[in-house]
RNA sequence: GGGCCGGUCGUCUAGCCUGGUUAGGACAUCUGCUUGACGUGCAGAAGGUCGCCGGUCCGAAUCCGGUCCGGCCCA
């Protein structure tokens, strides 16, 4: 047994641990292994933004957590780590840095910038991801940008062409003008904009009547193709069928009935134009109405708006504004407050083009999406509910294809005299077609032989959803099925519709099977004034700040046990620092455990009996192994950090210990064997509740095992050791009682000094306590010494009868009288 | 407008699924003490009609219905 140190220094005990581990290779897969059964963490690879913020830090401790748990359960755990690259934030940030717009410099070059950025970014998370203390395997570590990785993105999708999953279509798709991308839901953000609603006056066809139309986007005006009306509106059922005219381009269009018309929004009457708004798009479908693109890729108006073409939307709303107010068309303006979807990473307004896209059937899939979430485990369980209602929802197939630069490229090309498509092989990929011709000599349908490369790239998703079988080792290892499905997808609340979707219906359209067995969500953290925590809202704390101040231990005790999993968890300082104050108070009943082991050899054999209060701790300790190994396995890991706390702090230290100090102190006066015994259950008992820490504050509990354990156990390292099995032989109500009892006792002496302003040590004459029970009588018998040595007391009596006037120690039918 | 979640001492949170404990814990507050590990710690106190209304039940924080408020995600 080594001494600790005098003072817990946080900062030097988890890096030299967090060295130690890597040089040991504890936490390597061993992928010749088949003895252990494998444990697979499909770690969700982050966006490189280069902070790690509080949520990644709940996220990581949550199945880092588990993956410890694991691997002292006696799995192999694989626990990789990855880096999801590509996408159109770092695009962004390399356009403000360089100045330039990307389609203004060679491919080449531009992908070059934003990998150089990127890996700027991976450095400053990784720094923050060590020194969190993941027991990742860093063996694993892959970039989403490596081709070695895309490959297996272009590989699926030729697999799911071949499949028929894959298809082009001309559909509307939401649109980003700045980005002139094609955008999927998921990136589409709701922004609260100030617009206005301008009352138009829409002449009736062959009549000298009006209908008043009111609209948000009167620059749609010469996109309209149709005005609809409710069928149960009195006023305006009659115009049904009727045509009427578009003002401004003079064209004749039908009115017709829709139900989804809100007689009371507006006046009644709406425009549809190809296309204002999802709305819009519904119902050009359900009424097979014609369909005018009025926009360009970058946001302007194109040949059908006539004498505002070539003016940007804003310019033509307003020329068009001051048109109708000039021919006296404009009634009114008003006004309106409107959530408008905007670019999730440039915010700029979205719009809704036509435009040929690549796509997957992902709605085919739902049905079996529903029957998959639910035969997947979820943490918390009502959390499947999310997935499944986002599954349903949905009005459009997944776009899968984008105009940028930094992804990775769509595998086919076209032929350039009949536009027959060729697919890649799948020996080709990696492959980018727009450096490579494909390997053929002519076109299998035409005989051509000149080929126009896709330009359009795959959405990010289309790389970060296919992780489980790649972690798996798809499709270079033949065994990949072995860990394969991961046991655990991690994922936040909010991206349960993208991530947690995506992966299911991506997998289940290539495999037939569910990519993950279970699914473990982290709750959003929230700033100190209880809204979600962000930068812009100012309730921000930066991860690396809080780690540097009180180090990762007590920063992994606040991620734990800061709420129910699943639940939002506030951010608190005191949350963080009471995890340090237990850090501290581990280390210090460790170093003064270590003086009151003096001279005990846990491997020597001595004869010695547990006494009634050893048997108690004992009995408590099994019982909290029973609970944390329950918590564990439920990821309740709130409830195991709290179990273990209370049971540290207060039970083995404020009761226990504390109980047992004389003895250790003065063997003399209670004998040699009562004080092996004592020293055995110590032993024991901070043994047991380092193992039962170990996973969620990994640094210190190593660092005191080190010390005090490693010699005897023989493990090299605490995190290998195997977890405690729980033994209900140990566990002992009868025994529990009686401690509780003996607890209450000195419990009620404490009491009674404090009242009367004295010192906890202050000396006691006499104490005479009262049952009639004789049982209970002769347990208070058989601890009385440890009562007296606790408490100070030179005599302790006990008494078998009734006594009403002392102090009642409930809910014991017991009494007692202290003369000081 | 839709889906989901939440509303429990001053603050944050557990318990709710599987009704019955004195509703548990932390922070803050108050009162003592400082005992042979603890730049602290310990002992103790006070603080809650579990959002509101109704129902089921011998019994509801817990189950059911309604309602109000807040959050997240979405339209």
């Amino acid at each position: 047994m080594q001494p600790l140190p005098k003072k817990y220094k946080f900062d030097e005990i988890e890096r030299k641990w967090q060295q130690k581990w890597e040089e040991l290779g504890i936490y390597h897969f061993d992928w010749n292994d088949t003895t252990r059964p494998a444990f697979t963490v499909d770690t969700p690879p982050p966006y490189p933004s280069g902070n790690f913020h509080m949520g990644n830090i709940l996220n990581w401790t949550y199945f880092d957590i588990l993956a410890r748990y694991k691997r002292m359960r006696g799995f192999n755990v694989l626990f990789p780590q990855g880096w999801d690259c590509h996408g159109l934030s770092i695009e962004i940030q390399v356009e403000k840095e360089q100045k330039i717009r990307k389609r203004d410099v060679p491919p080449d070059q531009f992908r070059k910038w934003c990998e150089q950025l990127i890996e700027k970014y991976i450095a400053l998370m990784k720094a923050s991801i060590l020194k969190l203390g993941c027991s990742i395997d860093w063996t694993t570590e892959y970039r989403t940008m490596d081709p070695d990785y895309w490959r297996r993105t272009q590989l699926s999708f030729i697999l799911l062409h071949e499949k028929g999953f894959m298809y082009q279509g001309t559909h509307p798709v939401n649109w980003c003008p700045r980005c002139e991308t094609a955008i999927a839901d998921a990136e589409v953000d709701y922004e609260k904009r100030q617009g206005s609603l301008n009352y138009i006056r829409f002449p009736l066809e062959g009549t000298t009547e009006h209908l008043l139309i009111a609209t948000s986007r009167p620059e749609f005006i010469p996109a309209c193709v149709a005005v609809e009306v409710n069928p149960e509106d009195e006023r305006f059922n009659k115009y049904i069928g009727k045509n009427i005219v578009v003002p401004v381009v003079n064209r004749t269009v039908k009115i017709i009935a829709e139900e989804a018309v809100d007689p009371s929004f507006g006046t009644g009457v709406v425009m549809i134009c190809t296309y204002g708004d999802k709305e819009d798009v519904k119902t050009v479908m359900k009424h097979k109405l014609p369909v005018i693109r009025l926009l360009t890729d970058n946001g302007r108006i194109n040949e059908n708006g006539g004498k505002y073409a070539g003016l940007t939307i804003n310019q033509a709303r307003k020329a068009i504004v001051e048109d109708l107010e000039a021919a006296g068309l404009l009634e009114k303006v008003e006004p309106l407050s409107q959530e408008v979807g905007v670019c999730d990473r440039c915010k700029t307004h979205v719009e809704i083009l036509e435009h040929k896209q690549w796509f997957m059937k992902t709605r085919a899939l739902t049905d079996e999406v529903e029957k998959t979430a639910n035969e997947v485990v979820w943490y918390p369980d009502y959390m499947k509910t999310r997935l499944v209602d986002w599954a349903k929802s949905l009005d459009w197939d997944w776009v899968i294809s984008r105009q940028r630069v930094f992804a990775t490229p769509i595998p086919v090309w076209y032929c350039k005299s009949c536009g027959e498509l060729l697919l890649a092989e799948e020996e080709w990929v990696p492959v980018d077609p727009k450096l490579e011709n494909p390997r053929v000599d002519k076109c299998p349908k035409c005989g051509g032989r000149d080929f126009i490369p896709e330009r359009d790239v795959f959405d990010t998703w289309m790389d970060s959803s296919i992780t489980c079988a790649v972690h798996a080792g798809w499709p270079d290892r033949p065994d990949w099925k072995r860990l394969f499905p991961a046991d655990v997808h991690p994922s936040g609340i909010d991206i349960i519709r993208t991530w947690a979707y995506y992966l299911m219906v991506r997998h289940l359209a290539l495999f037939g099977e569910t990519p993950y067995k279970s699914c473990l969500i982290n709750g959003m953290v929230l700033g100190s004034d209880g809204r979600k925590m962000s930068k812009s809202l100012k309730n921000y704390v930066a991860a690396p700040e809080v780690l540097d101040k009180h180090g990762s231990d007590a920063t992994r005790q606040w991620a734990a046990g800061g709420g129910a999993t699943g639940s939002d968890i506030p951010f608190r300082w005191p949350d963080v620092e009471y995890g340090r104050r237990f850090l501290v108070k581990l280390w210090n009943v460790s170093k003064f455990a270590i003086n009151l082991l003096d001279g005990y050899k846990p491997s020597k054999k001595v004869e010695f009996e547990l006494q009634p209060l050893d048997k108690w701790i004992l009995s408590k300790a099994e019982k909290l192994t029973k609970k944390v190994t329950e918590a564990m396995e439920k990821c309740q890991f709130n409830v195991a950090v709290e179990e273990i706390r209370n049971f540290t702090w207060h039970l083995f230290c404020d009761y226990y210990i504390e109980a047992v100090k004389d003895k250790l102190y003065n063997p003399d006066s209670y004998g040699q064997a009562k004080k092996v015994a004592a020293q055995y259950t110590l032993y024991k008992v901070l043994h047991r509740v380092l193992q039962l820490l170990s996973p969620i504050t990994p640094h210190l509990t190593e660092e005191i095992y080190q010390s005090m354990f490693a010699e005897d156990k023989g493990f090299k390292s605490l995190q290998v050791s195997p977890w405690p099995k729980y033994n209900s032989e140990l566990e002992d109500e009868a025994v529990e009682n009686n401690g509780d009892l003996v607890m209450a006792i000195m419990s009620g002496v404490r009491q009674d000094k404090a009242e009367k302003q004295l010192p906890l040590n202050a000396p006691v004459k006499i104490l005479d306590v009262y049952s009639v029970n004789a049982e209970t009588a002769n347990v208070i018998n058989s601890v009385k010494e440890d009562i007296a040595g606790t408490l100070k007391i030179a005599e302790v009596r006990v008494h078998t009868e009734k006594r009403s006037d002392g102090r009642q120690i409930n809910p014991y039918d017991v009494s007692f009288q202290i003369e000081y």
